[in-house]
Parts: C-alpha cells; sequence; structure tokens
DNA sequence: TGTTAATATTTAACATGTTATATTTATCGT
DNA sequence: ACGATAAATATAACATGTTAAATATTAACA
C-alpha cells in the first residue's frame, strides 16, 4: 500500500540520459571549435549555413534548414545578417517564386578558407586525443541512430 | 602556381563534421521526447533544471549551470520561471553569500513523476530502434569522448 | 586591518530557438 | 478559368544562448 520510495527514482539517473549525454559531448567538442569562430567573427550557426553552401552549391532555404538543424524563423535572421555581411546571396527561384535560393559569396569562400586549417588542426587535435578509430565508431553510431529514429518518425 | 582547386574542398564535408554528427544525433532522439515536455508545459532547459535538482538534492546555481550544460544568464531567467510556477524554490546559503542554493519543490517532483513513464516508455521505443547495445555502447563512447577533451582542456 | 584580487550571481544587449500566425505563390479539382 | 487547399517563407512574441559588464561577497595578503 506504500506510494514510490522517494530514494527510488522513477526516471533513469540523469547521466543516463542520450539527450544529455550527446549535448554534453557536443559541448565538449564545441569548446575546442568556438575560439575559431570566434576569432573569425561569426557565429556557430552562420558557420553552419556558410558551411552547407559551401560545396553544397546554391540550395533552397528549406533546405538549407534542414541540413544545419535550424527552423526558418531563426535560418530568415541568420541569412539576413550573412547577406548584410555579403557573405550570402539570395535570390527568387524563378521557376517558383515561393522559393529562396541561397548560395555562398567568394567572400564567404575566403573567410572559410581562412578558417579551414585552424579547424582542421583542432579536428587532428580530437582524433589524437579520442583515436581515430573511436571517432570512426562514433560517426557510424550516430548515423546508425539518426536512420532508426528517422525512417520511423510518425 | 595555381591556387587550391574549387572542388577540391579545404574542410572535411559538413557530414562528417563531428559537431554536425552530434547536434543531428541530439534532433532526431529529442523530437520523441520533445511533444512530452510540451505536454506537460517545461521547455527542454526547464527540464534539465528539474532533473538535475531530483536526485541531486539542493545544488548551488553554479553545479546546476554545469551539470545542464547552461550558462548562468539562461539559469538566472529559467529559475525565475520555475520558481514563479513553484516547481523550484531558491535560498542564499547561509555560508557563502554569495551563492544561491536551488532544490526542486514537492510540485516539481509531481510534475516529473507525472512525465516520468511517458518518458521512460520513449526510452524503450528508442532502445528497440537503435538496439539495447548498441545504446550500451554509444553511451560509453560519448563519456569517453568527454573525458578524453575535458581532462585536456586548456 | 584594509586594500586588492578572486568568485558567484545578476543585468543588459543582441542573436537564436520556438511556436503561432500571416503572406505569398503553386497545385489540384471542378 | 475558378476556388479551395497545400507549400515556402516571413513576421511576431516570448524564452533561451551568448558575451560583456556590473554587483555583491569572499579570500588573500601586505
Amino acid at each position: 500500500m506504500s506510494g514510490p520510495d522517494p530514494a527510488d527514482p522513477v526516471l533513469r539517473g540523469f547521466s543516463r540520459s542520450l539527450p544529455m549525454a550527446l549535448l554534453q559531448a557536443r559541448e565538449a567538442v564545441m569548446n575546442r571549435f568556438r575560439p575559431l569562430l570566434r576569432e573569425a567573427g561569426v557565429t556557430e550557426q552562420q558557420w553552419r549555413v556558410l558551411r552547407a553552401l559551401d560545396g553544397g552549391g546554391p540550395l533552397d532555404a528549406g533546405e538549407v534548414a534542414r541540413r544545419c538543424c535550424l527552423l526558418t524563423p531563426s535560418l530568415t535572421r541568420i541569412v539576413k545578417t550573412l547577406a548584410a555581411g555579403g557573405l550570402v546571396a539570395r535570390r527568387q527561384d524563378p521557376g517558383d517564386l515561393r522559393r529562396l535560393v541561397l548560395d555562398i559569396t567568394p567572400a564567404g569562400r575566403a573567410l572559410i578558407a581562412r578558417v579551414a586549417p585552424l579547424s582542421e588542426a583542432r579536428y587532428a587535435e580530437i582524433t589524437a586525443l579520442f583515436g581515430a578509430a573511436n571517432l570512426d565508431d562514433l560517426h557510424a553510431k550516430l548515423a546508425a541512430l539518426v536512420a532508426a529514429l528517422d525512417e520511423t518518425a510518425d
């Protein structure tokens, strides 16, 4: 007739929460990269948009949002800032006037080229600390997790 | 004498970026939990604070921020909201008046108890889709990554 | 003891996250 | 062609993320 024991948690420990584990891991990694972006004068999100467009060619706003894990209201403002800085260009899609086509400018590519060697150096640092095999396996597991969850998204 | 070939990326592919992989994985996972929190009327961050205090006992604001991956200016506002809703209690630390001690209230615990079974059900769903062994291994790898990076944080 | 440096939290300002809604343009069925 | 529905983006409002600076308290030390 007794209720749940207060010392008996109804929920898994905070540290065993997968969202927390992923968040903490991302924070640990980003702590290594943030100084570079700060030095380059771009935010994390602005950097993601530039990276998606660089090599990804011109893309619809919606596609950029999907690839960058951004919601479209955020993207609207981020692109406004990037366009004001001359790092990204906007134009209407002639075939569908609803769509906004985004592309990186030469100035945007130059910024990426400036940051790239520093970024790769940090990546090499992380690889050395964590191990190349561990890193590959982690990438594979993360991709598998996303595939498993997204395929069955209601 | 030629510069870098534009088709030859100076940076690893966007999809091979560890920060992006961690972000996408977290999004895929959170998509399963967000409806529950929304239904319970709390944000992700408010939920993290409640979870940290539940079972973690009373904690300094700074310690809560560390455990929840929140910056202290964010925590100030989040706790203000939680306190206004009666889910968290604030008091000064008598031994160090600079410190703010936070604790969860009975109402806060009741909210967690209400959400817990739904949350665990989602977790079971994820475990079934991804595999218990994969999940354990992923947790271990994430913890190892954090340990490797945090130990050597400049 | 009194002055300075360090620590914990808060405030302020601006960028982004998040939800709801509005606006514009396409598509579909008739 | 017309009207209803759907789709893509933008706007609005509030919560949070992020940096810098302010405030209050404590610790360190000459």
